[in-house]
Parts: structure tokens; sequence; C-alpha cells
DNA sequence: TAATTAACGCAACTGAGTTGCAAATATAAA
DNA sequence: TTTATATTTGCAACTCAGTTGCGTTAATTA
């Protein structure tokens, strides 16, 4: 049995071929994926409502989280180690590249301490920052 | 004339019936509009397309700006007088209420400084806090 | 008042994401 | 191993936000 497919078990997913592409199309990329990054980075023949109900399971299960999109996609990327099914904890923030559109995740940034305020209750926080991608920035 | 009216014209607009009950809507908003809402609290009898199209170009005169969206509608809210056509300026936080999806502005609120990282250039910065709102606390 | 240009309405379209259902496949149980 | 079960997949049809083209109407300018 490798690695991958009892991460996927681990989860409570079955491990089926597409789900293996897809869990090692995320670990592998530095970035985020939409469904068309998926569709044309595995290339695969799966229908997409597979790909949109396989995102939706590992979401469910804590493997991914959704990530803000440029232009209001549903963008998804791999969870650190610290999520579970029962709760998504994410204290990082994301970046986007405004030549490319990609979302990378952003460790070791130091979130604003904010308390309630005007009778509103804060529980979250997002940060999202916008620029250009090292990548964007070369060419 | 009536202030709305130049208003409008000040921003290369023109003032027709339904630009102008665009405009109070948002004025009288104390949080942020999407196409459904602005369809139910004016009653137009406009055509969606007329909508889109008016948003669309407040939007590039500086009179509205995209706030974030829980269910990633497109959703605006009025712009402070700094904004203009040629760039929008915000250096506030949008509050999302999960229990009614509104999305409101909130001033006040002290940005981290964050510099340049990994060879990413930074140029924007959004904050979004999400929570209760204090309508929907007290129910 | 006429000419110009912005705003509007209609109809048809696009494209992301969803739903229901039947068939296939992975895992658990016997 | 075989059978039972629960999950995953494919297909087709759908929903719904937002867009486009184009002809018409209305607001501003000359």
């Amino acid at each position: 049995m490798n690695a991958l497919s009892n991460l996927l078990n681990n989860y409570g997913l079955r491990s089926t071929k597409f789900r293996l592409n897809l869990l090692e199309l995320f670990r592998n990329s530095n970035s985020s994926l939409t469904v068309d990054d998926i569709k044309r980075k595995i290339r695969t023949k799966n229908n997409k409502v597979t790909i949109y109900r396989a995102l939706e399971s590992f979401e469910k299960k804590g493997l991914i989280h959704q990530v803000p999109d440029q232009e209001n996609l549903t963008r998804y990327a791999l969870c650190l180690s610290e999520c579970k099914a029962s709760k998504h904890i994410h204290n990082h923030a994301h970046f986007i590249c405004s030549v490319c559109s990609n979302t990378f995740c952003v460790e070791n940034i130091k979130f604003p301490e904010i308390k309630d305020l005007n009778g509103f209750i804060i529980k979250d926080l997002e940060l999202t920052l916008k620029g250009n991608c090292s990548k964007c920035i070369k060419k």
C-alpha cells in the first residue's frame, strides 16, 4: 500500500485512481488550483462532476481548503496538518498574483489583533495580499 | 437640480431615474449590496442588464467598490470620498456576517505592515473579518 | 432644436457549479 | 474468496449569475 492511498483512507476517503492523482497534484503544487487547473494538469478524462465532488469531499474531510480567487472561481489549496474534518485551522495569509491569478498560501505573517467591535462578534480573520508573484516579476 | 443628480454628473454619469434610485439606495445602506438586494430593495422593473451595467460604470467612475462575498456573488458598497475613477483607495477592512451574509465596511482597523517577501511584490492588502453582525446576534 | 452620446431593453448566450439517478468500483463482512 | 455495503463515478439535464450584440430611447451638448 502506498502512502497516498493510506492518507486518503485515514481521512475516510476511498483511494481511486482519480483521487490519488488529484491528491498528488495538490502535493506537487506550490500554489492553489481551480477546477480548470486540475483538468489541464492531470489531463483527466473524468467528468467535471467527479472533480467537483472530489474537491467537496476532500474539503469536508480536512485535506484541502478554499482560498480566495480574483475571478470568483472556487479555488483550493492543500491544508496543513493541523486541519481536521471537524475544523479547518488556517492562520496564514493568501497571496493573489494579479498577473497569473494564482493564489499562494503565505506563512509567517502576523495577523492583527482585533477585538469585537460595535456589537459585532469576530470569529475569523482573513488576510489577502495582492501583487506580483516571483515568477511574474521576472517576465 | 438636486444633489444626487449633480453627483452623478460630476462623476461623468447621466442622471436617469434608475441611477438616481440606485445611488440613493447605496447611500441609505449601511452594508453592501448584491444585484439581488438591489432588485428587491428598489423594486425596479428595469432589466437586469441595466443593473449590471450601472454597477459597472459606477465602479469605473469611482462611486462604488466591490467587496468580498461569502457566496462568490458580486457585491458592492459606496466608496469614500477619496476614491476616484483613476484609483480606488480603500484602507478599510470588510466584515462578513455568517448569518445574514451581509458585508460591512469597517473603518478604524490598523492594517499589518507587510514588506515584500520571497521575491513577491505586495501592492495591496485586504482584510476580511467574519463573524456575526450586531443585528444577527440579537436574534 | 438637432446632433451626439450614454443608458436601456430584449433575447440569446456563456460558463461555473449542481442534482438525480443508475452503473461501477472500493472496502468491510461473512 | 465471495458477498454485501457504501462510496465514487458518469451522464444528462438543469440552475443561475453574469455577458454580449444590437436596435431603441433618453439625457446632455452644440
